[in-house]
RNA sequence: GGGCGUUUAGCUCAGUUGGCUAGAGCAUCUCGUUUACACCGAGAGGGUCGGGGGUUCAAGUCCCUCAACGCCCA
């Protein structure tokens, strides 16, 4: 028994329940007990779940779609713990680089300063600072939306445990020839002066021009006219490509033109990527197409394509800035090109199509409206950019094969031979639910390119690599191998070498970078990775090594690794990877967290992640630890979206704060709401409304819609009931166009979605009110209680709730969220409530048994619904529990003090009895007819009525011992031996009338008469259906034999019906 | 351009391999304040399942096609 909460007392519960004064002390009670605390088991024996949260950026708090991802995993991991598995569910956080430095830089920029003017050390610190804050709000959300994480093992990407893996990991990829430097072309955002991943480009429809602009052949025989978007990489271009199918092909190529300004002679090559030009075509490409392609390998990914297809130079001829220049491997500036150089590159457009112009070489200029890729970040359009990355060679076998042989061979199709899952260790057992995201995940790996992890950034993990300029390959510190060893192999391929430093335990590798440059990078890993390495020369740690390498003149790389880089490790570094022991706090009983729980049972993320961290996962911890899975199943949840059907973003601001609903609705409500609405689809809408804070009442806001079309809350609203008061929307403060004031507060959102959780947790909250107000220690049965001896309603009850638990269960092994929340709702609100607290109403003051059944059921019903509302069901256990009677026979509730460590119930199939069921819908069905016959005609619920029938449905009636009597309103229930009553209305049941007496002093003859002419018409109708179906014989002779004896079983029952109620018009006649 | 999805009652959504009279919550209307709950109870109205075509004894469900909307990838 609980000594935080009051003895159980009817009294002591309010009428209605009020979540804000019941949750803190939920969470007080789970953080005191360690419920939530998971620790490394030694033996194979009890099953683990572990789940690993996918970090949520420091950014910002959580919203929405965070609440409904954290839900739906505490579901399952509650679900789990309750049925006796070792169970963690690790927390943790990610630095999220570029995101997190941009936010940091926004609000250095407010505060009056620079990042550049403080200085890395001191950048970093004050987005630590940021860090702190962030990081105590997400996990203060979490913990107040319920989440039952294991917070003494609250990870975070940057944090020692984590780096340590990542140096481990870079270290060892670096090792295994599998990290490359290379000159790439990348999305280069010239603002930030940041390379930015695919992924962070957003493609954004821009209302520009086609150029069309003459390059004369060098021959004099006139010219070639190419369309260009970016008339500016002109300057850079190598070649004019044609498809080889179109008809001038065959005399132009070969031949070569003379590049305008700048004057360089290139050739006209083919290549079938070139787009014919083809006016009637539906696709724009095609119609804008002349059929002539400038090619630009430095400058556009797909002519750097091209490029390498045919061997074409690549001449860089912009800055980091993106604007002209000349220092970055453009050599042959002539004359007319020197003016350009410095220009911006829109600078530079205009100065370009000027000269074509004034030159006669401009054929024309046609609107074109095409996407761009912008920064996600400064939303400025990114430039392809030659530069030096890091790459990870993510196309290789060992990773992007061994993310496809991973998949579950049921979920794919047409998998190449060499990917097809095989019997290595992981290989086939990752699924995907829906199962259609299997499918993304193939194609990302089928098509995948390695994958550039260095980023321009300060925040972040520094990329652990030193490196120094070759004066002279024949002198200085690397010995004359190097010379030896980069002639055998191609330009830029990095070797690697013996030295001072591989003897220590770094890597050494050499390349050449130009014809004259060369470089040497020395890959130093950390102290845990250096203690275990088998190397020469011992007498240097990590330290002592980096030292030694600045004395002489290395330097490290400035460049920081993509945040995925940490991410793709999250399964193993929370757990101690590589090397637990050197972490005591993930080792215990003879094992460690790691060989406990990874692989993780499931992941459950959103679909636009699937390529960005599923997949990394899945090929790192393959890789890393011998083709094991991160973990065997991924569910990918629908995305939440707002009133309009826009995603729920941070970058939009109309991300809605969960500890608002929290606030108006309560976790609980919010939570069942949210796993009410998970289904398999990919959206959901939620139509989100304001709270008014100075009337405390909801509102519809007022919308404005934004330059980029998206319709959001007004930045400032006006309150609804006291037009004198205003206040700013979370999108207003969101975008920084206002900042809450007292007289102008912040208003908070809310949805009326979730008034069906706020309701539904009312609901149970009142029902134990009733319940334990009935229930009496002193007399309710003590003993072990036979279900088949017990009350028809009873048996019924327990019959119910096996049925629950079972679908449940069947509910959580499918994913299937919302059928869970479903039939929670179904089983405790209209069976236990609707139906069996009102059947037992007359008969449970004086029937011990009753009672024990009741307060079983009532236990029961507690822990099934803990897992989606563990906070109301959490505050009402001491009552429940101490209202326990008897045991059910059959039904194990084994008591616990803690609801959230409780079993599971376990119902054996002695108490699910099927035909208890049956007759309970039969009883149902005419209590029904009753009541809909009462409402008609406006007989009031205290008037008891008398009904006379046959003896079947008497019998019916005395088997189900009170249940018609009590929910119909009967007062007296004979036969029919009689005839009907005088004054008596009669309603079709299974055939036979049933007459229905003392409704009201007379009976209304016209509204009867059209009562029962509406049963007759409905009836008629439903036997012409049926009729018609029986009277096709490829219905009678195709179906099968089951539902063809149902429907002529249908139609006899409609006759009779239809009969039942002829006889009642006749009779009214 | 490729891929995935959505379109069912006024609103938000269910509807498992094709098979009872297509369901729920909210909203609306009628009745009811019965000592658990008005965040309640009883009842009612409301849908030619986006349009068109096809397969089948039978289509919301499968196939084709058109339209609108959304997401991912290029």
């Amino acid at each position: 028994m609980s000594d935080t909460l009051p003895e159980s007392d009817t009294q002591e519960l309010a009428t209605v329940y009020v979540p804000s004064e019941a949750e803190h002390l939920v969470t007080e009670r789970w953080a005191e007990s360690g419920a939530f605390h998971a620790e490394p088991s030694g033996s194979a024996d009890t099953p683990t779940y572990s789940v690993v949260i996918p970090p949520p950026n420091v950014t910002a708090a959580l919203h929405l779609g965070h609440a409904l991802n954290n839900t739906l995993q505490d579901v399952l991991v509650r679900f789990h713990r309750m049925n006796g598995h070792n169970t963690l569910w690790m927390p943790g956080t990610d630095h999220a680089g570029i995101a997190t430095q941009t936010v940091v830089e926004k609000r250095l920029l407010q505060e009056g300063t620079k990042r550049l003017e403080m200085g890395r050390d001191a950048f970093i610190e004050k987005t630590q600072e940021w860090k702190d804050e962030y990081e105590a709000t997400i996990l203060g959300q979490l913990s107040e939306m319920g989440a039952s994480c294991d917070y003494e093992r609250t990870r975070f990407t940057m944090d020692d445990m984590c780096a340590t893996a990542v140096r481990h990991a870079f270290y060892t990829l670096f090792e295994d020839g599998l990290i490359y430097r290379g000159k790439r072309l990348v999305n280069w955002d010239p603002v930030t002066g940041t390379a930015l991943a695919d992924d962070e480009v957003e493609m954004e429809e821009v209302q520009g021009h086609m150029w069309y602009l003459r390059y004369p052949l060098e021959d004099g025989s006139g010219h070639v006219t190419v369309a260009t978007t970016r008339p500016e990489t002109m300057l850079g271009d190598t070649a004019v490509a044609i498809n080889p199918n179109d008809p001038r092909a065959a005399d132009l190529a070969g031949k070569n033109v003379v590049l305008p300004i700048v004057g360089r002679v290139i050739p006209i090559l083919e290549d079938d990527y070139v787009v014919l030009p083809d006016p009637d075509s539906s696709d724009t490409k095609a119609q804008m197409s002349s059929g002539c392609l400038k090619v630009t390998p430095a400058h556009d990914p797909n002519d750097w394509d091209i490029g390498l297809r045919h061997d074409l130079d690549v001449i860089n001829v912009m800055a980091a800035d993106a604007s002209i220049s000349d220092q970055y491997g453009w050599d042959d500036v002539s004359n007319d090109a020197r003016a350009f150089v410095g220009l911006g590159r829109y600078e530079a457009r205009e100065a370009i199509v000027a000269w074509f112009d004034e030159n006669g070489l401009l054929e024309k200029v046609v609107d074109y409206s095409h996407s761009v890729g912008h920064s996600y970040r400064s939303h400025v359009p990114i430039e392809p950019w030659l530069s030096d990355q890091w790459y990870v060679k993510a196309s290789d076998d060992r990773f992007a094969g061994s993310a496809l042989r991973a998949q579950n061979p049921d979920q794919v199709t047409g998998l190449a031979a060499q990917h097809t899952a095989g019997d290595a260790n992981g290989d086939g057992e990752l699924t995907f639910v829906p199962e259609r995201y299997a499918k993304t995940f193939q194609q990302w790996h089928e098509g995948i390119r390695d994958w550039c992890i260095s980023r321009q950034l300060w925040w972040g993990h520094q990329i652990p690599v030193w490196s120094a300029a070759v004066v002279d390959t024949s002198g200085r510190h690397p010995q004359p191998a190097i010379a030896e060893a980069l002639a055998s192999v191609e330009s830029g391929t990095a070797v690697k070498i013996d030295s001072k430093w591989s003897n220590a335990g770094a890597i050494h590798v050499v390349r050449q970078v130009t014809d004259t440059e060369f470089v040497e990078s020395i890959c130093v890993p950390g102290d845990s990775t250096l203690r275990r390495l088998d190397r020469s020369d011992t007498s240097m740690d990590e330290a002592a090594i980096v030292a030694a390498l600045e004395a002489e003149g290395f330097k490290r790389d400035p460049d920081v690794l993509d945040t995925w880089f940490s991410s793709a490790l999250w399964p193993m570094s929370t757990m101690g990877w590589p090397y637990p022991e050197d972490f005591p706090e993930t080792t215990g009983d003879g094992s460690d967290l790691l060989s406990t729980f990874n692989p993780t049972s499931l992941l459950s993320t959103a679909r636009e992640i699937i390529t960005l961290w599923v997949s990394r996962m899945v090929m790192f911890n393959r890789y890393f630890m011998d083709g094991q899975l991160p973990f065997t199943d991924v569910f990918i949840h629908a995305m939440v979206q707002d009133g309009h059907g826009q995603k729920m973003s941070k970058s939009l601001g109309n991300g809605v704060d969960p500890r608002d609903i929290i606030y108006s609705h309560g976790a609980d409500a919010m939570r069942f709401t949210l796993v009410q609405m998970t289904t398999d689809t990919q959206d959901v809408k939620m139509p989100v409304d304001m709270v008014c804070p100075h009337t405390n009442t909801p509102f519809t806001p007022e919308f404005i819609t934004t330059k980029a079309g998206h319709l959001v809350a007004a930045p400032t609203q006006t309150s609804p009931e006291d037009p004198s008061k205003t206040m700013v929307s979370a999108y207003g403060v969101a975008v920084g166009e206002v900042a809450p004031t007292n007289d102008v507060p912040l208003a908070r959102n809310t949805s009326a979605k979730f008034d069906a959780g706020r309701n539904f947790s009312n609901k149970v909250w009142n029902a134990v009110r009733f319940a334990i107000g009935r229930l009496d220690s002193e007399t309710v049965e003590a003993g072990p209680i036979d279900i088949s001896s017990a009350r028809f309603v009873d048996q019924w009850i327990v019959a119910r709730l096996a049925a629950t638990i079972d679908k449940l269960e069947a509910a959580i092994a499918t994913y299937q969220f919302n059928v869970y929340a479903d039939t929670l709702y179904d089983f405790i609100w209209r069976d236990l409530c609707d139906r069996y607290l009102e059947v037992v109403k007359p008969t449970i003051d004086d029937d011990p048994t009753q009672q024990a059944v009741l307060a079983a059921v009532f236990d029961a019903s507690l822990r099934i619904m803990a897992p989606v509302c563990p906070f109301i069901t959490e505050t009402l256990w001491p009552y429940v529990s101490d209202a326990r009677g008897g045991e059910i026979i059959g039904l194990e509730l084994p008591a616990s003090d803690l609801l959230a460590t409780a079993a599971w119930p376990v119902a054996a199939d002695s108490i699910a009895n099927p035909n208890v069921i049956i007759d309970f819908d039969r009883a149902y069905a005419l209590i029904t007819e009753i009541r809909t016959l009462r409402a008609s005609q406006n007989v009031k619920p205290k008037q008891r009525i008398t009904l006379n029938g046959p003896a079947e449905v008497l019998a019916l009636i005395a088997a189900t011992g009170g249940t018609v009597e009590t929910l119909a309103g009967l007062g007296e229930v004979a036969d029919d031996s009689e005839g009907a009553p005088p004054v008596s209305s009669a309603v079709a049941f299974e055939g036979a009338q049933v007459f229905l007496s003392g409704l009201t002093d007379e009976v209304d003859i016209d509204a009867e008469k059209a009562r029962l002419e509406d049963v007759i018409a409905q009836k008629t109708k439903q036997i012409g259906g049926f009729r018609g179906k029986l009277s096709n014989d490829g219905y009678v002779n195709g179906a099968p034999p089951h539902l063809v004896q149902e429907t002529r079983d249908m139609l006899a029952a409609a006759e009779a019906d239809l009969a039942a109620a002829e006889a009642s018009l006749e009779r009214l006649a």
